[in-house]
DNA sequence: GATGAATGAGGTTTCATTCAT
DNA sequence: TATGAATGAAACCTCATTCAT
C-alpha cells in the first residue's frame, strides 16, 4: 500500500546535481534552487529528501570516496604484484584525465575548503583520509618488501596523501604546474626512491 | 589641501580583517559587513577603498605572498649552503607551528579553493604558484649540485609544491595525518632520496 | 464491506498530538508533519481525517471542553452542597497542578490567541466560555441564597471567568504571581465577599 | 559627517507596524514583508534595524508597557485620593473603549502567548507583570488603610491582574461576557469588597 | 575620507495541502 | 484507509553594493 519509495534514487540524483554544480561555482554557489533546477526536482522536494544542505554535502562526500573505491577495487583485482597495486591505489585516485573526471576534482578542493569550517564534514573527510592512509600505507609496506620502520611509513604515506591532495588542487589552478597525469608518476618515483634510499641505510648498518 | 591619505592603511586593516575571518568562516562566511565590523570600519569605507570584495581577496592573496615572501628572504639571508636555502624556502611556507598561523593556513584553503571558480583569483594564485615552482626547482638544482634534466627538475618540484599545498589542507583537517611541523621535514627528506637516486641513475650511465 | 471504521480514534489521536505540541511551540509551531509524527501516522492521513489544520484545532477546542467538563459532572457528583458545587466548578478547570496539566493550560493559552484571529475558532471558544458564563452563574446565584440582581451576577460571574482565563495566563508565565493553586482559592475568597457585600448592600435597603 | 541616524524613529515604525498587524493576524500572521509594506519600509531595512523578528517584539512589548505607564502616570497625576489613585491604575490598563485601543488589546493577547513559547519574550512579559503586580499591590495597601496581611495582599493583586489579564482575552472574543468598560468597574467593586470582608474579618479578632 | 541607512536579489528552510499508488 | 512523495508559496534572513549626508 501507498507510493513506492523512491528516497535512494532521488538522493543520488541530488548529490549528482550538487558535485555538478560545485565543481565550477563552489558550495556556496551551489544553491538548493540550482540544486533543484540540475535534479529537474523543486527546492521543496530537496528539503523533503534531506534536511539540510549540509547534509547533501556530506552524502555527496561519502559518494564521492565510494566511488573512489569502486575505481581503487576494480583496479586491485587486475593487478598482481605489490607494484602494481600500489599503483591501482594511486591511479584510482589520480587519474585525472578521463574527462568528466576534471568536475570531481574541483569539487573535491570545494569539499576539502568546507572541511575547514564545518566540523560535521571536517569528520566525513578526515574518515576518508584516516581510510585512505591505511590503504596506501599498507600498499608501500608490501611494496618495500623489506622491515621498514612504522614512523616512517606513516610519515611517508601522509606526506604521499598530502602530494595527492595539492595535486588536485593545482590541477585545477595551475595546470602547467601539475600537467596532466603527472601526480601519479612522480608520486610513485618518489616513493620509489624513499625506499631505496631507506634500504641503504638499513644496509649501511647491518648488525641492527 | 586636504586629509593625509590612509589608503595604504585602511587597505591593509580590511585584508587582514578579511584573512581573519575567512579562516574561520570561509570568503562566503566574511560578509562586507563582518570584515567592516572585524576592522573597526563601516561598510561604505570598506567599498571606498575596494571597488568589489573580489579586490579585497586578490589583494589578501598578493599580501599573504608578500609576507611568506619576507619571512623567506629573512631566513635566506642568514643560510649559508644549498640545503639551508633549501630549507629556508620550506620553513618559510611550511612552519605552522607559530600559534596564529593556523588561521593563516586555513585562509590559504579557502584562497585556493576560490582561486578554482574566481578566473580572477586564480591568475593571482597561479602567478604566485609560478614564482615558488621558480624559486623551488632553483634552490633544488642547486643543493643537487650536479647536472639535472630539467624536465625531472621540474616535476619534482612541481610534486612538492603540491604536497606543501596538500600539508596545508590536511594541517587544517586532519592533525593526525599531518602532525605540526612534520611536512617540512619530510618534503626534505623526498628531496634528497629522489636526488641521491637521480645521481646513481646518472651514474650508470657514464657515457652519455 | 471494508474494513472497520477507526476515525474516532484517529481523530483523537490527532487532536491529542496537536494539544502536546501546540503547548510548546504554538499553533504554527504545530506543523501538521509534527502532528503526523507525534501520532505516528503519516501527513496524508491526517489530512484524510481532517481536511484542513484548522479543523483540528476546533476539534481539540472541543475535545479540551468536553475533558473539563467530564472532570466537573464528576466532582460535581460528590458535592452536596452549594458550596462544594461551586467548587466543583472552580477547582475542575483551575486545578493545573495535576502534572501534565500544564500543557493542557499552555495549549489553552493558545486556543485562546487563535480565537482572537479565527473566527471559526472564536466562536467554538465563545460557546464554550457563554455555556462556563452560564453553569458559573448558576452556582453563583445558589450560593448565594438569596435574590440577586440579575446584573450584578452575570458582571460578577463575567469578571470571576475573566479571572480563571487570567490565571492560565499568568500559570504558564509568571509562575511567582500565581502560584499552583492559589486561583481556585483566590477565586472563591473573591465571590464570597463580593456576595457577602452584596448581602450588606441589600441590608441597608429593606425597603426594596 | 555622514547620514544622520534615523534609528529611533525607524525601529518605532516597525515596532508600530508589527503590533498593528499582530492585532488581527498574530505573531506569526505578522510577517516581516508584510510589516515591511505596513511601515512604508523594504524587508531588508526592517532586518537592518532589527537582527530577528523576535527583536521586533520585544521591542514592541516593552513599548506597549511604557505607553501604558505614560497613561497610568497622566493619570496619577490627577489623582487625589488612594481610591482615585488606584482608579487611575486600573482605567490606564482596563480602558479598552477608546477606538484603536481594541487593537492594542489583542496584541497584547498574542503577546501573551509568545511568551509562553519564546522564553526572551516571556522575560520581558514577566517584568511587566511583577512591576504591574508591585504597584497594584501599592494602591490596594494604601486604599484598604488598614494593616493588610501580606500574603493577602498579594494574593489579591495577583488574582486582579489575573483578572485585568484575562478581560483582556474575553474583551476581544467574547464581548457579550466582558461588555467595554465592565472590567475596570467589576475589579474595582472586587477589590473593595474583599477589603471590606477583610476587615470584618480583623475586627472580629480584636485582640491581635 | 567617512558614515550608516537603504536596496533588491537571492539564500535556506518550512509547511499546508494534494495526489499517485 | 493509508502511504509518503511532491508542490508552490511564503517564511525569515543575509549580503554586496549604492548613495545621501
Amino acid at each position: 500500500m501507498g507510493r513506492p519509495s523512491n528516497t535512494i534514487e532521488r538522493r543520488k540524483q541530488i548529490t549528482d546535481a550538487l558535485l555538478r554544480l560545485m565543481a565550477e561555482k563552489g558550495y556556496n554557489g551551489a544553491s538548493i534552487q540550482a540544486i533543484a533546477k540540475a535534479a529537474s526536482l523543486t527546492p521543496g522536494l530537496v528539503h523533503y529528501h534531506f534536511k539540510t544542505k549540509q547534509e547533501i554535502l556530506i552524502a555527496a562526500v561519502t559518494q564521492v570516496a565510494n566511488v573512489a573505491e569502486q575505481r581503487y577495487l576494480k583496479l586491485l583485482n587486475k593487478a598482481t604484484t605489490p607494484r602494481a597495486r600500489l599503483e591501482a591505489f594511486l591511479n584510482a585516485r589520480l587519474a585525472t584525465g578521463k574527462g568528466a573526471d576534471r568536475d570531481a576534482v574541483a569539487a573535491w578542493v570545494f569539499i576539502g575548503a568546507e572541511a575547514v569550517r564545518q566540523p560535521e564534514v571536517r569528520m566525513a573527510y578526515e574518515e576518508i583520509m584516516a581510510k585512505q592512509l591505511e590503504i596506501l600505507s599498507g600498499h608501500i609496506a608490501e611494496f618495500a618488501d623489506s622491515p621498514f620502520p612504522p614512523k616512517k611509513l606513516k610519515a611517508l604515506s601522509g606526506i604521499v596523501l598530502a602530494a595527492m591532495e595539492g595535486a588536485f588542487q593545482l590541477a585545477v589552478t595551475s595546470q602547467n604546474i601539475m600537467p596532466k597525469n603527472y601526480a601519479a608518476k612522480m608520486v610513485l618515483d618518489i616513493i620509489c626512491s624513499y625506499i631505496q634510499q631507506e634500504k641503504g641505510a638499513a644496509a649501511d648498518l647491518p648488525e641492527r
